[in-house]
DNA sequence: TTTCAAAATGCAAGCGCTTAAATTCGCGTT
DNA sequence: AACGCGAATTTAAGCGCTTGCATTTTGAAA
């Protein structure tokens, strides 16, 4: 009983084959009550749990799914990554996270990494990367979705929603309210098709009532809390400062209502702030933010009930848009109250 | 070309036996260096990935690690995870991370489930759980490692601080600055040694001025904003109310900032907080939130390491444990001035 | 009782890789 | 020229499991 238990001595004990020791654990209605109930009672003897390489190796497949995300330190891969797994575990499939930092090269080496553990199935974030990469996945026939992300006629599976729509939707509003001053701090947009797609949204607004986004109001930064703080110092240095600042995400919200407080300024009464996802931390910020909600927890089931259905090869594999919703707090307010 | 290329096509290309070619990929010194390059352009030529299942099989290792946190949904793991698991991979090995809810007994299936799948490396939260678990691991002579949390002579491999010491500072030092009325939102102490040794923490701080932290004083509610935030209000119903409120981590602090906000009151003056783990929230509330530091990123690495010796079975395998230091910040003020 | 399809089980051939042991090779010594 | 030796390579035996097919058992119908 020194060495790991295998099938073998599973079937020894239970006197059968080692055939039917698989199929109970695998097939269990295919096997008699009587023989079952024997060979269960031989598997817990033991505290036999199948090997998984064996397993990988005979079946060629091993119930693993991967995910390749920028980084866990954002709270709404995190709470999206927490739905996805539960959702997967529930049918005995398990996730594996890898993490690119929002880096298209690394994310392609992660993508590799995942398919040489024999994942059989991958969640990405977003769509912009290399066809290359896509034709791989195709050819080695490795399901995969795409989440966070949708635009009419994506020509993959994804799960997602409509970025452009949803900050123009919020640059309207902040238009509506009388801001002609408008500023942004937007993502990193080099290989990031959603913080390009919010800041297109954003312009399509401003384009539509004959106001541009010129150059020294859009600032480009990783999503962190520190760098939105020196952005919209930056951006609030200027004469005349702008009268709305709109964010990329919470975060770097977060960090321009941080910056506006250390000028000795007030949000929303000297400017305006949006965010973008409504993670908690929208919530406890003074003012509270106002900001795009986004279904994440939603998002990550849906994923894993899409994968689901891609790798059993069923017929409805059809995308999945969520809509999103402005959620109005407080840190934006209207001009000239 | 259709099928997945095997060693087999890859030796057969470089002319070579598929023994020589498994050497190429594993110990690539033991193979001359026209053998070598041979074999590596008939990789290259197929986009040759080896089959993990066949490499597990034989070789009886995955190079996979495995870690169950409680939830990728707090920012302290989440974090430590991102080192955690960049630290891995510089080595080759990957991460698979299972969450528990902060339930013992999901834990216990999840570590179950990650031996299953072959990890030879386990990452695991706090030391509070089952002893036959650990005789489990022991037995099938997986190594593990404990993290965030350490006290003088634990019998196991962990990486961590002192809960109760870093606990009992905080507490000392709001009494220090005066309070006497001092109530605490813990976390929910069942199976989580670190909620427990913060509470006991303040509590000696407490004893050692000869007071205590009684019942209703006490409130033990789930590591969440809106959690935190109902257990604040119901403390401050009390009446006298306290006049300083020790929270279990920061996202309960935040949440009793919210609380406190929204019953009109003002944070220091009225009521001071504090926090614990001094994660990017705790910056970005206002009042900032007075809090203990924990190098979450640092732990992380360190896990890394002490797992890749105990696995390495090298010798040099202490534990290793990290200081905290208590971040002042404008949350808590002295009490009457 | 006999018959026969369906159900249950067993047989055995791999799945793709690693690795101990055996073999071959090249080359400096004697 | 014969020898010995280490380095390079091949041989081949599994690793633990799944699964198509063959075989046996079962139970109902004839």
């Amino acid at each position: 009983m020194r060495a790991r238990p295998t099938l073998e001595d599973v079937a020894g004990l239970a006197g059968v084959s080692t055939a039917t020791v698989s199929r109970v654990l695998n097939e269990p209605e295919r096997v008699s009550a009587e023989t079952r109930s024997r060979v269960e009672a031989a598997v817990a003897h033991f505290d036999y749990t199948p090997h998984f390489g064996g397993r990988a190796l005979a079946s060629n497949r091993t119930n693993t799914v991967g995910a390749v995300i920028p980084t866990m330190e954002n709270a709404i891969f995190a709470r999206g990554l927490q739905a996805l797994q539960e959702a997967l575990a529930e049918t005995g499939v398990t996730l594996v996270v890898a993490t690119s930092n929002y880096d298209p090269e690394r994310e392609a080496q992660q993508i590799r990494a995942l398919l040489g553990r024999g994942v059989d199935g991958l969640v990405l974030i977003g769509e912009a990367r290399d066809l290359a990469l896509y034709e791989t996945l195709e050819r080695r026939g490795v399901p995969f979705v795409l989440v966070w992300s949708w635009r009419p006629d994506c020509p993959w599976p994804c799960v997602g929603f409509d970025n452009r729509a949803a900050a123009r939707a919020m640059a309207q509003r902040v238009l509506d309210l009388g801001h002609r001053r408008v500023a942004m701090i937007a993502g990193v947009t080099r290989g990031n098709d959603r913080a390009t797609a919010r800041v297109k949204g954003v312009r399509d607004a401003l384009t539509a009532r004959s106001l541009r986004l010129d150059e020294s109001n859009l600032m480009e930064t990783p999503y962190q809390l520190e760098a939105g703080a020196d952005a919209a110092r930056r951006l609030l240095s200027a004469t005349p400062r702008p009268t709305a600042i709109v964010c990329g995400n919470d975060v770097l919200a977060a960090g321009a209502l941080m910056a506006i407080r250390s000028l000795g300024l007030n949000a929303p009464d000297d400017v305006s702030v949006t965010g973008f996802d409504d993670i908690d931390l929208a919530l406890v910020l003074d003012p509270p933010l106002t900001t795009v909600h986004v279904p994440h927890r939603r998002m990550g089931e849906a994923a894993a009930r899409l994968l689901l259905r891609l790798r059993a090869r069923e017929d409805d594999t059809a995308s999945v848009v969520f809509e999103t919703a402005l959620v109005e707090r407080g840190s934006l307010a209207s001009l000239g109250t």
